[in-house]
DNA sequence: CGTATTTGACCGGCGC
DNA sequence: GCGCCGGTCAAATACG
């Protein structure tokens, strides 16, 4: 892409243009729809995260609907997972656990999506392990005959120069694997809240290393946290935050500070308090690059620490 | 000392 | 059946 790249909005379907990161990302390739912000945001605000997600993991004609956009005024770079198969096997058997992810754009980074049940459907692939808890080595036997459920996964490509960015919730890091045919790792995290089985991966893009690719797998049952440095508990409408009414997969909060003129949003329809957490480099990266009016507020919302210029 | 991260081993699914 | 691979576990380690 090119400068305006950043300001591309990819819906759906993986973002990445190349084989290397479609492999390691799960070779789900649905379809990647480019907009520009402008013709994102009115048909977008109107609806929920989820509902747009869930909407756009549907079909073309729901997704025009969702954004106001038609496949002619886009770029469809594959196909709809549902519809042909054949891409995914083609790109590898690798995969984001048999399910694609939705992916959104940021201002300043593309993102892709790949969500083959956002809608909590049944995961008609292959059913990895995990489970969620009670998988321990030695009794994983757990639910056998079972199928497992897979949970919702919704991925997004962010431009920034840490790997794990701050969305509100606090993560556990508990693995770490190299990603083949890519130098980067992939380091798995966890929800630290009892019970909030939410999962998300990370990892660096091969072809792009200044964008991390976030995978986030299953729904936070519990508010964030509320000591979260700049918290961002509260601020955020309760569909975004939490499962959504669908059953789709909640929305990372920072996905939201990353959006095109989300900050329009918060203003318009959430108090316009401190909705960044920590560290939220992409949007630092936005609001410096495409000067927020609002950045004088943003300074009495989040601790200047985060927004100084950076590393 | 409690919590988080690192990291090698292990598990289970899948393709051949 | 075997090997590969993604994902997870958990002991060791680091960090505050």
């Amino acid at each position: 892409m090119s400068d305006h790249g950043f300001r591309d909005f990819y819906y759906h379907g993986s973002a990445f243009n190349n084989d290397q990161d479609q492999q390691s990302f799960g070779g789900e390739t649905d379809s990647i729809y480019r907009v520009s912000p402008s013709s994102v945001d009115p048909p977008y605000m109107n609806m929920s995260f989820s509902d747009c997600l869930h909407t756009t993991s549907m079909d073309y004609g729901s997704l025009e609907k969702a954004f106001g956009l038609s496949p002619s005024s886009s770029e469809v770079f594959s196909s709809l997972e549902g519809g042909n198969r054949t891409t995914r096997q083609q790109v590898g058997k690798e995969d984001l656990g048999g399910n694609t992810a939705d992916v959104i754009g940021t201002p300043n980074s593309s993102i892709s999506s790949s969500s083959s049940e956002a809608g909590c459907e049944e995961d008609s692939d292959k059913s990895k392990k995990d489970g969620g808890e009670s998988s321990k080595k030695g009794n994983k036997a757990k639910t056998k005959g079972e199928k497992k459920q897979r949970e919702p996964r919704f991925a997004f490509m962010t431009k920034s120069e840490v790997d794990h960015l701050e969305d509100g919730y606090r993560w556990r890091k508990y693995g770490q694997k190299a990603v083949k045919n890519s130098p980067y790792p992939r380091s798995y995290y966890r929800c630290t809240t009892q019970k909030c089985t939410v999962k998300k991966r990370v990892e660096r893009s091969f072809q792009d290393p200044s964008t991390v690719i976030t995978t986030y797998e299953g729904q936070h049952n519990h508010p964030l946290p509320t000591t979260l440095r700049g918290s961002a508990a509260g601020l955020f409408p309760p569909s975004m935050l939490t499962q959504s009414p669908l059953g789709g997969p909640s929305f990372p909060p920072e996905l939201f500070m990353q959006m095109p003129n989300y900050h329009h949003q918060m203003h318009t329809q959430a108090t316009a308090g401190s909705i960044f957490a920590q560290n939220v480099s992409p949007f630092q990266q936005y609001v410096h690059q495409h000067h927020v009016p609002d950045y004088g507020l943003l300074q009495d919302m989040v601790p200047s620490r985060f927004l100084k210029h950076e590393p």
